[in-house]
DNA sequence: GCGTCAATTGACACGGTGTAAAGTAAGCAC
DNA sequence: GTGCTTACTTTACACCGTGTCAATTGACGC
């Protein structure tokens, strides 16, 4: 999938690559859509990601946590890139692909809220936002639709979104300061 | 579409819809792409964008431009949404429809880079970004995409997104006066 | 009455997902 | 060795949505 993320991967495909036939991956995932859900957490497991939240933690004050977070999960999404287009391709369709989709958004989003929570508490969030706003704002710039647009359709590097979200969100969400 | 944009609307459902069968919709449109695209075309037409953009063209300096433009493409994003979205899905598979799609994107495309054009003219242009980044970054926080994120999934009303992105955009891309 | 044009009905091919059934080969128990 | 389980195979088929094709109908103009 990562391979190939512009194109679709059927159940074949997937058989094919695994050496099994198709009606074997379905001894193992009972649709199309559990397989991409399990993918998912496969694929957290592999990269390790509660270590680097671990990490990011760490960050003191609001403006380090929001830097520090926008490189990590900015980073992170070429890595779920192929497997999170097709799930949110079928979950247009399946409720449990739907469902699975959403949890992970929340928990991403929860990430944002930290953010913002610590930013504000520094007094340092933007006195136009509500913290509502900001986090809205914040999810929505690192969702994987904003990524593959400018990295995809821009021709960006995932180095230059992720230099670039920064800067665009101090300026737009941290007060000025002086 | 704009209806159940939620849903995925078959060529069943429209030929109902039009109070004819099925066959007879492929009497004149040779496929579901094409429809999609004569569609996307119908409701510019009925909308009637070249007046919205003569009038946009009015505005003077770069800011009322970015301004202007927000407010214009923002407020035309709900419109086509849901040819649109349907147009996305399609533009995987079908070379024509993603060219359809590509040809709308530069247009629009065209208009931000009219608006940074007219941002760096003026001086006004914040000093952290090139022209083309600029470019993208507009374009990419007016995207369909971005508007259904912050709308459909955030639960934004249009209004609001139309006002957050200009001051986001104006913080960000607009150099700091004074 | 004739042609023609829009539309109808019904059948069918294709591709992708998912189900079902029967068969096979390897491993382990005793 | 015999028997059982487990993983997998092959073959077949149902379901859906798109798209094609052929034969038919009904209204209109002339």
């Amino acid at each position: 999938m990562e391979e190939k993320s512009d194109q679709k991967v059927r159940m074949q495909d997937i058989a094919r690559a695994a050496g099994i036939s198709r009606q074997a991956v379905y001894l193992h995932f009972k649709s199309r859509a559990e397989l991409l859900v399990a993918t998912t957490h496969y694929v957290d497991e592999l990269r390790d990601v509660d270590e680097r939240i671990r990490r990011w933690e760490e960050a003191t004050t609001g403006v380090e946590r929001l830097e520090e977070w926008v490189e990590m999960w900015g980073n992170h999404i070429p890595e779920i890139y192929g497997v999170g287009k097709a799930l949110l391709s079928v979950r247009e369709t399946d409720e449990a692909a739907d469902l699975a989709w959403n949890e992970r958004m929340t928990a991403v989003r929860n990430k944002c809220a930290d953010t913002v929570e610590a930013l504000a508490r520094d007094g340092m969030l933007g006195s136009e936002w509500t913290q509502d706003e900001a986090v809205d704002l914040l999810w929505s710039l690192l969702s994987l639709r904003s990524w593959e647009l400018l990295t995809k359709e821009c021709g960006w590097s995932t180095r230059q979104y992720v230099r670039s979200m920064k800067k665009l969100l101090r300026r737009t969400l941290v007060r000025d300061v002086g």
